[in-house]
RNA sequence: GGGCCUAUAGCUCAGUUGGUUAGAGCGCACCCCUGAUAAGGGUGAGGUGACUGGUUCGACUCCAGUUAGGCCCA
């Protein structure tokens, strides 16, 4: 049967649209609310299988949850602002751009979001996702600004916001703070230079046999310019450092790197020794000084110094690069960067003030020369950071940022504390947000840019304090209420400034800030945004499900936020999923060609087929995603979609109300396949809810293939088609199977939706009430409790199946001799030592020719003849005797029987009566 | 270089606190059926448990290292 996903599923769509059943399936009324805080997709491009993945399952739960009777509303999400969507925009406008204002740029990035969002919600859709798409969230929207500002706020007066420098990158040309989309890179000539640092001071008992006052530490540095802001020389704790003796002079360098050295600054072979050796943890805080200012030079140990070029010993300027940045954080030293934003020193550096860096390189190294510190020179040719626009080498220069100062208030140990509370499913994700968390060394949440929310705060012109004004903070609440962000922009410091306000450095005047907010705050704070205002959410989330990348991203912006706002995180369980590769097991990257479009997988093999996919990966491992493996998925989806339809074949005459059979009339067989779609249904209700969808996908697959197509159909099949219609041994085998038809297409919907409801809506109107108008209308139900669970009768069944087992394989020999073809045309005499099997054998000795679909079924005491062949399985001591039958087949039945007739010649004794009847029918 | 993670048949997954010949489904090969038929059934072949070493009477399982791969940093 031809499914024609491709082309069928987006009729479902419609449909699940014009019942509206959204609201009323997934906010239902009175029930238990389960809510899935949906992380927002960034508003830009279209949809990748990593983003199929993450809503596939998101959808999987949202249902599951909704079809167990909870109220599970999903509220899609969307990642408006931010730079990507302002450089895509930028980058088309071109020159444009330079004629525009900030409110004009942002209305074009506000267009170009509006189209992406749309897109993207059509193709989550086409996944067969159901949610609020109506309304989802949106950062951009003002409802969402507003809060986002309030949130900003609250953070503000509570002090946890400050202002301080930071280096970043930065064009002097276009004299403006790049982000890190803008940067590109390309060649460049450097000048290289290795310069000595006289040494001052060392800590006890390092280098004893170096004179001090002879003694230099050595750096490598590239750019030159940045040699009068140096503070510090990083050293690597781990590394391995000497002084090297040439002529009078002591130089410290690491070990690994003494040969490149010597060869740089020209030592030859013989011309220098080593005098002294350390570990570079020992030269912790010792001083050097500046080779030309009259200030000293921190030594300080860092992980990031690396052994791969230069002298093992790094230049440190902290504001003139980040890693510099950080540990000179850690040392406290200032984040000195005496440069102007033209990119010339300023009064600070007075021997140069007013010189670029650029015409500073080769003064600084003429400088090096003239006093003997310089000890080789080079020009390098390298890869350098440029400007997207200007196309000119950038430098990286120290700027006043804002930043969310992280163990104010104890922040970072509360949300230590919090991390402990929450639920992290793969639980190792624990340990990897607590150390993200524990080891991050600040959150600077200030962007140069247009595209986002404003930071909303003032400063003092003279001294740099933050006003922290709760009537500050209101009057700026009502200023964005009012006149929304722009308002922000339009207005000056004095308008929502307490009148008379002043400093309590004595200053009126004031600075307000239009920097724009990092991302993360924005998206982080959507649990106040989102789950705070509306009221068919609730605070905190029951769920965060996103990628294993969010452990960094937003699952930890949430909880900084959430902590610092109200006490807690904003969920109670986080899940993560792996990321998608490809066949191989490789990242996809477009520049290697192996990127898979979920689009066109939905085109070619339908939504189902990705989404059973999806349910059959381990998410909590990357995902790989191949040809075999979706072709696999598509045989997998087949087989399920037959087994419905050999259902839904077979039960064509037959009406619940009407033929509904007691279970109490079940044949034992009906009973044990009742019973064991009962077992599986649980289990499968367990692996739902705890997000164990490989294990659904697997005992749903085995139940389909195994239990049923295999086991209890193969064998029904001569009920159902030769039992007179109306008998009960007919109607209790379609009662199982209507029961199985109701339970499983519910237990398939969460995965398989379109084809469970395509199921539903073939289903007859005697199957079902009419309020349900869709499979996601109804109520996963833990069918009737008719039957109990009858350990005694599972295990009988266990041995009739593995006997079975073993007349199959003892007919496979007549087969492969070409006696027999069907199984039908053979015999078979069992002996057994295993007095269990033997009394479950006879038990049933009757009705085991139907079971194996065999025609005759003897059993014998004593010993086996010679070409018995014996079971497989050693436990069950059984040994198989198979014939070619002697009888005579029935044309209706196909069995075999020693004798036809009497009723109808040609026909067994149990087709005869039907035929007859039928006939008497007909007849009247 | 650091944090976290992964490695069991062609594919997707199981393997209970270390304990006999490592399981399942799918796929594959061969066969059968033709009343689930662009379906269905049967039988069978397939594994150096990434690699190396260690602990142990005994290791897929515990420990260390190596390799390959992933995310996040640097």
């Amino acid at each position: 049967m031809k499914a024609n996903l491709p082309q069928t599923e987006p009729e479902r769509q419609k449909l699940w649209e014009s019942f509206g059943f959204y609201k009323a399936v997934f906010q239902r009324e009175n029930a238990l609310k389960y809510v899935l805080h949906d992380g927002p997709p960034f508003a830009n491009g279209d949809i990748h299988m990593g983003t199929a993945l993450n809503k596939i399952l998101k959808d999987i739960i949202v249902k599951y949850q909704g079809l167990t009777g909870h109220n599970a509303p999903y509220v899609p999400g969307w990642d408006c602002h931010g730079m990507p969507i302002e450089h895509k925009v930028m980058e088309n406008l071109g020159s444009k751009s330079k004629t525009m204002s900030k409110v004009e740029i942002r209305q074009e990035c506000k267009k170009y979001a509006e189209k992406y969002l749309n897109r993207q919600r059509d193709e989550f859709k086409r996944l067969g996702v159901l949610g609020n798409f109506e309304h989802p969230y949106m950062t951009m929207d003002p409802t969402y600004e507003l809060a986002i500002v309030k949130a900003f706020q609250q953070m503000l007066t509570e002090g946890y916001v400050t202002r301080r420098l930071r280096p970043i990158h930065w064009c002097p040309v276009c004299q403006t703070a790049l982000a890190e989309a803008e940067v590109e890179y390309a060649d460049h000539d450097s000048l290289a230079v290795t310069v000595a640092f006289p040494a001052r001071q060392l800590p006890a008992g390092v280098f004893p046999n170096t004179p001090l006052d002879h003694l230099s530490f050595l750096i490598w540095t590239t750019t030159p310019w940045t040699l009068p802001a140096n503070l510090g020389i990083s050293v690597h704790p781990d590394f391995e450092y000497v002084t090297v003796q040439v002529g009078e002079n002591y130089y410290v360098v690491a070990k690994s790197l003494l040969h490149q050295v010597a060869t740089m600054c020209g030592w030859k072979e013989g011309e220098y020794k080593v005098v002294d050796e350390v570990i570079g943890q020992k030269l912790d805080r010792a001083l050097a000084r500046h080779p030309f200012i009259d200030q000293d030079s921190l030594i300080m140990v860092g992980a990031h110094v690396t052994a791969e070029a230069g002298t093992g010993l790094v230049h440190t300027a902290p504001g003139h690069g980040r890693e510099d940045y950080e540990i000179g954080l850690k040392y406290d030293l200032p984040v000195y960067s005496p440069v102007n934003e033209a990119g010339r020193y300023d009064s600070r550096v007075k021997e140069f003030e007013g010189v670029s860096v650029w015409e500073a390189n080769p003064k600084i190294v003429e400088k090096l020369k003239g006093i003997g510190k310089l000890l080789s020179l080079e020009t390098i040719h390298h890869s350098y950071p440029h400007c997207w626009r200007s196309k000119n080498p950038i430098i990286f220069r120290a700027t006043a940022q804002w930043f969310v100062e992280l163990d104010h208030k104890d922040l970072r140990k509360k949300c230590l504390e919090e991390i402990n509370r929450v639920q992290w499913v793969p639980a190792w994700g624990k340990d990897r947000i607590h150390n993200m968390v524990e080891g991050r060394a600040d959150w600077c949440i200030s962007r140069q840019r247009s595209w986002g929310v404003p930071i909303t705060a003032v400063y003092c012109k003279t001294c740099g304090k933050v006003v922290h004004d709760e009537q500050l903070s209101k009057a700026t609440i009502d200023l964005i209420q009012t006149k929304g962000l722009d308002g922000w922009f339009e207005h000056q410091a004095q308008d929502v400034l307490p009148k008379n306000y002043k400093c309590s450095c004595g200053s009126t005047e004031f600075v307000k800030e239009e920097d724009i907010l990092d991302v993360w705050f924005e998206s982080g704070v959507s649990h106040i945004a989102v789950l705070g205002t509306r009221k068919e959410l609730t605070w905190p989330a029951d769920l965060y499900l996103e990628g294993g990348d969010q452990h960094r991203g937003w699952f930890q912006h949430a909880l900084w936020t959430g902590v610092a706002l109200k006490g807690h995180a904003p969920f109670k369980t986080v899940l993560t999923h792996g990321w998608v590769l490809d066949a191989r097991g490789k990242a996809m990257h477009k520049s290697a060609g192996n990127v898979i479009d979920p689009m066109d997988l939905m085109k070619q093999y339908g939504a189902d087929v990705l989404r059973l996919f999806v349910s059959s990966e381990d998410y909590t491992e990357d995902v790989s995603v191949g040809t075999e493996m979706l072709t696999r998925m598509s045989e997998a989806y087949r087989r399920i979609r037959n087994t419905f339809r050999f259902i839904l074949g077979n039960l064509s005459d037959f009406d619940p109300a009407q033929n509904r059979v007691d279970p109490q009339n079940f044949l034992p067989i009906d009973r044990w396949a009742f019973i064991e779609s009962q077992k599986t249904l649980s289990s499968l209700s367990e692996a739902y809810s705890q997000f164990q969808f490989t294990k659904v996908f697997h005992e749903l697959d085995y139940f389909f293939s195994v239990t049923l197509s295999a086991g209890y159909f193969d064998i029904l099949k001569d009920r159902l088609y030769t039992f007179e219609a109306n008998s009960q041994g007919r109607r209790a085998a379609q009662t199982v199977l209507y029961d199985i038809l109701k339970s499983y297409v519910i237990a398939v919907a969460p995965i398989l939706s379109f084809t469970a409801e395509e199921i539903w809506q073939s289903l007859p109107e005697t199957f079902k009430s009419a309020h349900e108008k869709s499979v996601f209308d109804s109520l996963w139900e833990h069918a009737a409790q008719t039957v109990a669970v009858d350990e005694v009768l599972a295990q009988d069944w266990q041995s009739i199946f593995s006997a079975k087992k073993a007349v199959s394989k003892a007919l496979e020999g007549l087969r492969q001799a070409k006696m027999i073809g069907s199984s039908l045309e053979a015999e078979v005499v069992l002996y057994t030592e295993s007095d269990h099997l033997k009394k479950v054998l006879r038990k049933n000795l009757s009705d085991l020719r139907y079971y194996f679909l065999v025609s005759k079924v003897e059993i014998k005491d004593g010993q086996a003849p010679a070409n018995a062949i014996p079971a497989e399985d050693a436990a069950l001591k059984l040994k198989i005797v198979a014939n070619k039958s002697a009888g005579h087949k029935c044309a209706r039945c196909w069995n075999y029987y020693d004798q036809l007739g009497p009723e109808v010649a040609d026909l067994c004794h149990r087709c005869g009566p039907v035929v007859q009847k039928l006939q008497t029918v007909s007849e009247d």
